[in-house]
RNA sequence: GCCCCCAUAGUGCAGCGGCCCAGCACGCCGCCCUUUCACGGCGGUAACGCGGGUUCGAAUCCCGCUGGGGGUACCA
């Protein structure tokens, strides 16, 4: 979900800047190396259509774009971090700093070590890490982020940028690669924000130019808590699989933290594209508001093709009797009643298969005489129409009500429930018409007997 | 604890010193339409967190507080 998030505020600014979208997998720690994690990052991005231009599937001039296929690059950058005074080996366990009492941060214990110190410990074969050395005498960072503004710390810390198993850190890995890749832009969430000024640190020791930042505001749960796995909403690929439409999702996840100027917001990508820029992005994080989804979801519905939504429907419900399918959307009956794509198999189950009636329904509208001769009456008169046809079938409806002397509105209520098997569902006459003349008939009969 | 970020209705945004006793959208509540439920139409509800400044004038600038979030890892 986040991670969609800030991948299509880039994907975004890319192609309005007409500039180049990279997909580099973070994968410095093993952990989140496997398929299993990176694939569905992948599929979710192609899903929401943000095609990127140079990625570990389609190379590229600065591949490899995975962090675990640039190794060589790190250890070489490591080398020229040590030689260059830019880095040290730290022996300091998490055991040995708690003892010192240090909670948080590095007292820089190893840097002042003496060389005979430094030799007898690395001939001991203790394993050490590698730490970024802050300059001396730097005493603040300021970076001028792109959404966040100005942002300046004070709080700099000599950060492990090795593991004592000799294999490099993600804030070693990104800031060597964001320079060998030229990347001009970095564009990620704001929970990143703090890690920031130690790159820049580091860009600023090896030479190199710096990149200009932007941070985007984090998306937070209903409980105002970063989303995470745990909100069940970070995988993006579940929005589809319950049939929200990939356009919906990114006009939605657009316009969190950014708005058009003309405050519009329902918008065609083109139109998105053609009217981003960072600073219309605001630096509050969101809440992700799921019946804002649901309504914009039903919006792009409505506009969508019969032939169009037909066809998706059946692509995340494939089991969806096709010939009812196809009706009730040649009917519009469904298209202002769903609001994801994966409402549609439970709302025409009823057409298809005889339901259970709703206890509470035959409660309501079911046990009484009057219900039951209702139901015969339309029953009889129902199957002696001719011409089996919405119209006809509407007339005979109509006109026994009005003959038993019934409430224009309350009257019908028995009939839908026999038909439908609940108080809610499409609209009467279709149903009637789509279940058939003897099935519809069936279905009444058998309602008086409830 | 320390560091950083943020702060307009329940939610998402607009606003970037006077056009704002604050606009839009979702939601919610009425009414209308209607064979149910929806759709649609009309109307309504609801916010500039608090306190100080600066200014002729502040939602807009500054400071403090409070609140929320993030970070504080040999995760990314």
């Amino acid at each position: 979900m986040g991670s969609a998030h800030t991948a299509l505020f880039n994907w975004l600014f890319a192609r309005h800047e007409g500039g180049t979208f990279v997909l580099r997998i973070e994968d410095t720690d093993p952990e989140t190396a496997k398929p299993e994690l990176v694939d569905p990052i992948m599929e979710s991005l192609r899903w929401l259509g943000l095609n990127w231009d140079e990625g570990p599937d389609i190379g590229g001039p600065y591949g490899p774009y995975r962090d675990s296929e640039r190794r060589g690059l790190h250890d070489e950058v490591v080398e020229r971090l040590l030689r260059e005074g830019h880095a040290y080996r730290c022996w300091c366990a998490r055991a040995d700093l708690d003892a010192r009492g240090v909670s948080s941060g590095y007292d820089r214990h190893c840097r002042g070590l003496t060389e005979a110190q430094r030799e007898e410990l690395s001939a001991s074969g203790k394993p050490a890490a590698i730490r970024f050395a802050v300059p001396e005498g730097r005493t603040e960072v300021v970076v001028q982020d792109l959404i966040m503004g100005e942002v300046r710390t004070e709080d700099l810390q000599d950060r492990v940028i090795v593991r004592s198993d000799g294999s490099p850190l993600y804030m070693l890995a990104v800031t060597s690669d964001d320079i060998a890749m030229e990347i001009t832009h970095v564009i990620r969430g704001a929970d990143l924000l703090p890690s920031t000024p130690i790159q820049v640190l580091l860009t600023e020791a090896l030479g190199a130019p710096l990149p200009k930042f932007a941070h985007v505001p984090l998306i937070l749960g209903p409980d105002k808590a970063k989303l995470s796995k745990r909100h069940g909403a970070d995988g993006i690929l579940t929005f589809r699989d319950e049939g929200i439409l990939p356009e919906t999702m990114v006009n939605f996840l657009a316009l969190l933290g950014w708005s058009s100027p003309t405050q519009d917001e329902l918008l065609t990508l083109d139109r998105i594209i053609k009217e981003f820029t960072l600073d219309r992005v605001h630096s509050a994080p969101s809440i992700f508001d799921h019946q804002k989804l649901a309504w914009m979801n039903q919006e792009y519905i409505k506009a969508l093709s019969d032939d169009d939504l037909e066809n998706r429907i059946l692509d995340i419900a494939p089991d969806t009797p096709a010939d009812v399918l196809h009706s009730v959307i040649e009917l519009e009956l469904i298209q202002s009643r769903i609001t994801k794509l994966q409402d549609v198999p439970d709302a025409i189950q009823y057409l298809h298969q005889r339901p259970a009636i709703d206890p509470k329904a035959v409660e309501k509208w079911l046990g009484t005489e009057e219900a039951k001769t209702t139901l015969e009456t339309v029953a009889d008169r129902l199957e002696s129409v001719d011409q089996w046809k919405p119209d006809n079938i509407k007339s005979c409806v109509q006109d026994t009500i009005a003959e038993l002397g019934l409430h224009r509105r309350k009257g019908p209520k028995p009939i839908f429930v026999a038909i439908s098997g609940s108080e809610a569902a499409l609209p009467l006459f279709e149903s009637i018409w789509l279940l058939g003349q003897e099935e519809a008939v069936a279905r009444l009969r058998a309602a008086t007997s409830v």
